[in-house]
DNA sequence: AACGATCCATAACGAGGGGTTATCGATCTG
DNA sequence: CAGATCGATAACCCCTCGTTATGGATCGTT
């Protein structure tokens, strides 16, 4: 008789597959898609020439230079959300299961906190938990909150100004967060200025002055307390960075409103100085993690320890 | 920093992992997991090994000589179900397709069927539907029943005599069926016979003879009509072949009860002879395929085709 | 119309994953 | 106690599946 099609086991359909097929749908073409897995291109296509091998039909046509998912693709694309779910959530069930054993925390922190609260934390870790790895992402607040809802990070260190609620996104109610203190925030100008011999500086006496505005939540926050003053700032410059911030205050280019890590980071040049301001304006840094009824106790052992850290 | 382990997707579950997991769970043994998969018991034992180092837990332990899983393995078996589920729904959705496109059959058939009724029914697809591909396993109709239930072939042709009804197998009420037509049954005997003559013949007049029986369920069948006629065959020779049925008629041996179709298939050898038996015995051929309410119209299509030539 | 960018397909190549057989040690059963 | 059974490991090798290189087709811009 004639050949026969192999049994539906060898058609061989495996989670690889489904996987590919369902970056193509997602991006739109073999090239996005291998871009997203992680793969050359020709990978991805070759993986599709011999899928079509084994089954007997195309799975991808073309279409101009970018390709198409044929209906045996869709078929394929309609079942990857069931197998990679379930996939997922193994890999996640194991990695659970896997943290009560080995402990691992994924930590997002904004840069001032990587040269000052970070490396504290980290330290500690390794000395009462030693078999706790930690990864870390350094990220502005908002990418560090969002990334706590990705499930990409376990916790987060960020900042938050007086009467700023959290960030209105989807599932803000979910996180859970801990004061770990005040992180003053300080005028800096030149020791020449008149004002460098106060202990304290009226932000009002400094309106006529040429500012040099920060990263852009710092740059909000000025605004906005230079507001409650009753003054615009007239904003000269702009950086994130830090240091150049001082150095332009060391060339008497204007003045900044910085916060104390960062001067913790990085000492202050020769001939600049750093004041509280009278109203004694500060930010309050914060831990945020998940509200979770179960955590794996190495995050929670983590948590208390970051906590017990920032009430010194 | 510290190495963190890897994303989850470097867990690198897949689909082939869950598979061998779930096999070892449901026959308690990594031998009988390989039986069952089609592998050596050693590609079983290292793919958990590579597994594990990859996971950083182990998926077995010893105990004794067999293997117990471990939590980490019964993760893996809660979510496996579900995985193999969409899989397999995936790779059935993708039969389906195919059949749609390039036509499919799988044809069982009991083995007089074989010489006769099947290569006019393949010759017959193989030009009205020259994309169809026909895979035929030769069955007695039990057997060719359970196929079609495990969903092994989709058509079988079968026989039935008067009175039978569909074998008691579970899900009997699942089939569908349509009569081909009637095979008679001969009379074969030595042309030399005093019968030889007649028309038709009367059983009963043979009742003195010594009786060829041929398959089970011809030999079954034969006791029931003499029976129905009023004597017990003395039955001194079985065979299923009816080449050889044949030839001891012929040795003066005995005579035999046989289908038409085992006729059609091999000439009957020199002073044998058929004849109907007087009360016309007959067995009816049919068509089976499970019910559904939505079969490929390839399948379809063969259907009414040997319909068709049942009619004829 | 020409040119450069983008996308996909294919060829050639090589690494290593993953299967095999052979074998050994431990366990269990008769 | 001997033989059967089960799992682990070693050695070997095939071929799957990735890479880079390259070419053809398509599309957008000048």
């Amino acid at each position: 008789m004639t050949l026969s099609l192999p049994p539906l086991a060898a058609l061989e359909l495996d989670s690889h597959t489904l996987r590919i097929v369902q970056a193509i749908d997602r991006s739109g073409s073999i090239t996005a898609a291998a871009r997203a897995l992680g793969y050359s291109q020709p990978a991805i296509s070759q993986h599709l020439r011999r899928l079509e091998g084994r089954i007997g039909m195309p799975i991808v046509h073309r279409v101009g230079r970018r390709v198409r998912l044929t209906d045996a693709g869709l078929v394929l694309v309609r079942h990857a959300r069931a197998v990679t779910l379930a996939l997922d959530a193994a890999a996640n069930e194991l990695a659970e299961l896997s943290g009560l054993h080995a402990g691992r925390v994924r930590l997002a922190a904004f840069p001032t906190a990587s040269a000052t609260l970070v490396p504290g934390i980290v330290g500690e870790l390794a000395i009462d938990h030693p078999g706790v790895e930690v990864s870390y992402l350094e990220a502005e607040p908002p990418e560090a909150l969002r990334s706590l809802h990705a499930h990409e990070s376990d916790l987060a260190v960020v900042f938050r100004y007086p009467g700023e609620s959290e960030a209105p996104e989807e599932g803000a109610g979910a996180l859970e967060t801990w004061d770990l203190g005040r992180d003053e925030m300080l005028v800096v100008l030149g020791e020449g200025s008149g004002l460098a011999a106060s202990d304290a500086i009226d932000l009002a006496d400094l309106a006529e002055e040429r500012w040099i505005a920060g990263c852009p939540q710092c740059r909000g926050r000025l605004l906005a307390v230079c507001e409650r003053d009753g003054f615009v700032p007239r904003i000269g410059y702009e950086t994130d960075n830090f240091v150049a911030v001082m150095r332009m205050v060391q060339a008497g280019l204007g003045v900044a409103l910085l916060p104390g890590l960062a001067l913790e980071a990085t000492p202050l040049p020769a001939g600049v100085v750093a004041r509280p301001t009278t109203r004694g304006d500060y930010r309050t840094v914060q831990l945020a993690a998940l509200r979770s009824e179960r955590r794996s106790p190495v995050l929670s052992a983590t948590i208390d320890l970051i906590r017990g850290r920032g009430r010194r």
